[in-house]
Formats: structure tokens, C-alpha cells, sequence
DNA sequence: CCGAGGTATATAGAAACTTATATACTTCGC
DNA sequence: GCGAAGTATATAAGTTTCTATATACCTCGG
């Protein structure tokens, strides 16, 4: 039950529409949480039957009219409600991490080869991340180049293990570490 | 839709029930995946309609009878398909992290709490993480020694802004670094 | 003036996930 | 022999999330 949280803090830091708020947090990375325009509208809708936000009709220049939804009373006190709740670690939920729990069965090389892929993905991210102005932007920094590093030292080992053809021919892969 | 292959993989370690593979699922933090088993049985079925697994029904000493399944070279197929899949960062979804990226309008003492907390139960996770005998174990520690190394940062930083009273008069606090 | 493209809101339908509950079989303590 | 506890499977009901699609308003290029 976080979106409709989530929301609230965005809407804390300023007035917004659901268009603006997808766009917030589909670029901010640190924040931890995005979701789709088609879940964000009804949410606001649930927020506003709540009495949690409030809603302005605008016009705009470059669409149809937006609908501009701001914090209630009601709404800041939710949010610090929520932030007083006991930490937790929620159900590990991670779709890459899953995939590379079972990639020991693909050979050395192709799974290098998903190394260097993945490292591009972690390298761009951490580029588009913004200066470490807050705690949350420290975070994701520094979770990113400790996957970075790790990514790294993970290559290195396969490397060492079984050193890759440059362009002769491939050769046997010796160990009998990892059988079929 | 990561579920079914996650239970192809784990399957692809040997054979197991539905039990066995919620338990596997829960204990191996470096899994990066875990379901409730109300969840993981109508996968089961599905997989074993799909003609990915196969089931041997088998008594058990100290319970009912158990569906243990297996592995077939249809669900060895699959797998090998999904960990051929291109990679991508998955959307973020990480609840602590967004409640975080809000922490910054509760007061110092109450974020400085709210760290600590937060650092025994990452202290926790790295205490239970087994030996780094593979990549995704050496990944998750990585990342939970990153997640403790700024946790220490993050209260550091807080504590040298606001240095905490600690059994005298609380006292005032004073940076106009963050005004209420 | 017409179509393409960006902005903006909206809903339907399906899939995934959570919470709650029911049931069956066994062993063990009493 | 009865209840508690651990093992094991199962389903119902509700919530959340994803994918796809529709529509409206505006600007700009041709």
C-alpha cells in the first residue's frame, strides 16, 4: 500500500497532477517507487474521495485541462502517520537478482557477456542519477556502485577461471568445478 | 510474471514440493524472490498444465502426501529461455527507500532513530546472508555492506548537524539547514 | 485543413500478489 | 485418546499492478 503514500509525499513538495507526478517519479530514481499513469489517476481519485488532497481545474496552454492536485490537512497528517511506521524489509523482489541466482548454468562466456550488459544498465543509471543532495540520493548511489564493484569483481573471477579466446579457437573449459 | 521461472530454477536443483520450494525460496536471501505459498500452488499447476514439470505424488512420515515435483526438458527449455532474456532494470519498488526519500520533514532525532532501526535489521540480514560461495550471494552481501556503510554515513551526518543530548536538557535545535 | 506529436485524463481487463481461512496427516506430550 | 504443533495442500476474496486502448486539447509543419 505504498502509491497512495508515495503520492502524498510527492504532493508535499509541491502541487501537482498525475501527469507531473508520473513524470517525478519516473525520473527520480531515488525515490523507490513508480508506477503507472493508469494506477496513479484512479489512486488520486481515492485520494481526493478521502479528503486527502484537494483538486483545481487549470487550463493549459499545451493540452486539455489539468487537474491539480494539492495536500489537505488531512493529507500531511496521513503522510507523517505513514512515516512513523516501524522499518521493515519488504518481501525481496527483484527480478534481475532472481535470474542471475540460476545463470551458473549458462557458460562462462555468456554469462560475462550478461555481466558487461548489466554493468551498462548500472553505469547509465548512475550517470542519470543526480548530485547526492539528500540521504535517498546518497543511497541509491552508493547501492549502485557497490553493484557496480561487484560487478566488476564477478567478471574479473569468471575471467580468471576461463580466460576468453580473444580469436583463436575456443578452448575446453577444464574444471571440474561446475559439472554440467 | 518471474514466479514460474523462479520455481523452474529452484526446481532445476533438484526436485521439490510446493512446501519445499517456499521454504527454499524464504531462507536464501540471495534469491531476490519470494511468494506466499497461496501464490506458489496454482503456479505449480499451471507449470505442471504447461507440461514444464511433472508430479510424483509420495507419502510422507509426518504429514500428508506430498506433490514433489520435477523438472522436465520442456521446463529446462523455458528456463534457459528466460535466462537467455535480454536484461533490464526492473521497475523500482523498494517501500523503506521511498518512505526515506520523505524522512527529511521529521526532526533530526526522530530520522537518527529511524536509522538505527533500520541498521539492526540490515545487520540482521548480512548476519543470516550465508557464506559468498556464489554470485548472487556475493551480490547481496555487497549490497547490504553498502546499505550499512551509508546508513553509518547518513547518522554520522545527522548526528554532527544535531548532536544528540544525551541525558541532559534536550536542546534547542539550531542549523537553519532544514527549516521545519 | 489535416495529420503528427506532445500533453493530459480515463477506463477495461488481465495478471500478480496478499490476506485469510480450511483441511488433512502425523507425532508427541499428557 | 485428545489436543497441540509441525507438515503439507488448497481455495476464496480482496488489493495492487500491468497492458492495452480511447479520448481530448493544443501546436506545428506541410
Amino acid at each position: 500500500m505504498s502509491l497512495p503514500h508515495v503520492l502524498l509525499g510527492l504532493l508535499s513538495r509541491g502541487s501537482a497532477s498525475g501527469w507531473d507526478l508520473k513524470n517525478r517519479m519516473t525520473r527520480d530514481g531515488a525515490l523507490g517507487w513508480d508506477a503507472e499513469l493508469s494506477q496513479i489517476y484512479p489512486a488520486l481519485r481515492r485520494l481526493l474521495k478521502g479528503g486527502f488532497v484537494a483538486l483545481k481545474r487549470r487550463r493549459s496552454t499545451k493540452g486539455p485541462p489539468r487537474r491539480e492536485y494539492r495536500l489537505t490537512p488531512a493529507g500531511r497528517r496521513e503522510l507523517l502517520e505513514w512515516l512513523a511506521e516501524p522499518v521493515a524489509l519488504p518481501r525481496p523482489k527483484d527480478a534481475p537478482l532472481a535470474r542471475l541466482a540460476f545463470l551458473e548454468r549458462l557458460a562462462p562466456d555468456v554469462r560475462a557477456a550478461r555481466l558487461l550488459e548489466q554493468r551498462r544498465l548500472v553505469a547509465a543509471a548512475l550517470k542519470r542519477a543526480g548530485p547526492p543532495s539528500n540521504a535517498a540520493r546518497r543511497r541509491r548511489r552508493a547501492l549502485l556502485e557497490a553493484e557496480l564493484a561487484w560487478l566488476d569483481a564477478e567478471r574479473a573471477l569468471l575471467l580468471a577461471d576461463a580466460p576468453a579466446p580473444p580469436a583463436a579457437a575456443p578452448r575446453r573449459r577444464g574444471g571440474g568445478a561446475t559439472p554440467a
